[in-house]
DNA sequence: TTGGAATGTCAACAAGACTGACATAAAATG
DNA sequence: CATTTTATGTCAGTCTTGTTGACATTCCAA
């Protein structure tokens, strides 16, 4: 069927489009992590923190395997991480009771605090571009970032959406 | 005006409506970068060389500072990435002739090849994710991304556009 | 009960950010 | 025209956050 929607499905996949959402990409993402980093300097934090906390806060009690399957680092990586987060009182740890290798991890009463200031300044930008861009932008900024991730972390990223 | 228009956009921008946006963020900047970065595994370059070579091959001839001002990083950790992908012959530098401060950039044709088969790479996850999403939602999407930047990386983005 | 698999920790190293000090060239100022 | 200031780029050292390798603990299955 060469109607006109196929055509203008071939005519808007041009190299020049396809650069162009490569550098959005690029220079969104910059913008996308600036506040939260601002705030993370002051504390002697980075963007490792940022996540850790983010996604303690978003599974409370997960264990570290968890969350590296979320954060796609290695757990040495993110061992070193939790291990500052700890011992300042940002996360707890809690040995399991039913397998005892594993650790499961909490905010604490700061680590949600912080958490809160960093979500908040990510999701104030967040508002900002969805109110100016509108709902059906929004919609379509969603499948597409949805299509452009990895099929296993498509999975992971739907799991968190209805847990 | 309460109308049904404003009532979605408020219904619309709940905190998890914002907070599977920044998931989104994160997961698809990871798919994203996931094919170029196999690709410069092989030759033991980073993204750092990647950045680079993209925005050298876009502004042919460009200087370091306007090459920093794109980029976002210092002139020291550019110089480290731009000194190997010289040493490499990926990349070639004039001294100008106007103001001799200045080097200006270029790929070579070995620079070229490279930086072909990293957009190849990256452009074909991106036209998967644009087809499978269909042409508003790519619409969406890049309103979405240029909202989301800083004002002055959306001017530097705009004109890389025009360029 | 013993050997293998799974979970997590510690140590050492690499890439790529950063700041600071500096060399060179151009521009501004007296 | 000499000298100071500004701009461009380089070199050295440090920090964060990735990596791999070696290991301790715990669980489970043979």
């Amino acid at each position: 069927m060469q109607n006109d929607r196929s055509r203008e499905s071939l005519l808007f996949l041009t190299d020049e489009q396809l650069r162009q959402g490569i550098e959005g990409m690029f220079f969104a993402y910059r913008g996308f992590t600036a506040d939260p980093d601002r705030i993370l300097d002051k504390y002697n934090y980075g963007r490792a923190h940022h996540r850790a906390l983010h996604f303690i806060n978003r599974v409370p009690g997960t264990n570290v395997n968890n969350l590296l399957s979320i954060l796609g680092v290695t757990k040495q990586s993110l061992n070193r991480v939790l291990r500052t987060l700890i011992k300042n009182e940002l996360v707890s740890l809690r040995i399991g009771t039913k397998d005892r290798r594993e650790r499961h991890l909490y905010l604490t009463e700061s680590g949600k605090s912080l958490e809160k200031q960093l979500s908040t300044a990510q999701s104030h930008r967040m508002r900002e571009a969805y109110r100016q861009a509108g709902p059906d932008a929004v919609a379509g900024f969603k499948q597409v970032l949805e299509a452009m991730m990895d099929p296993k972390l498509q999975v992971t990223y739907k799991k968190l959406r209805v847990s």
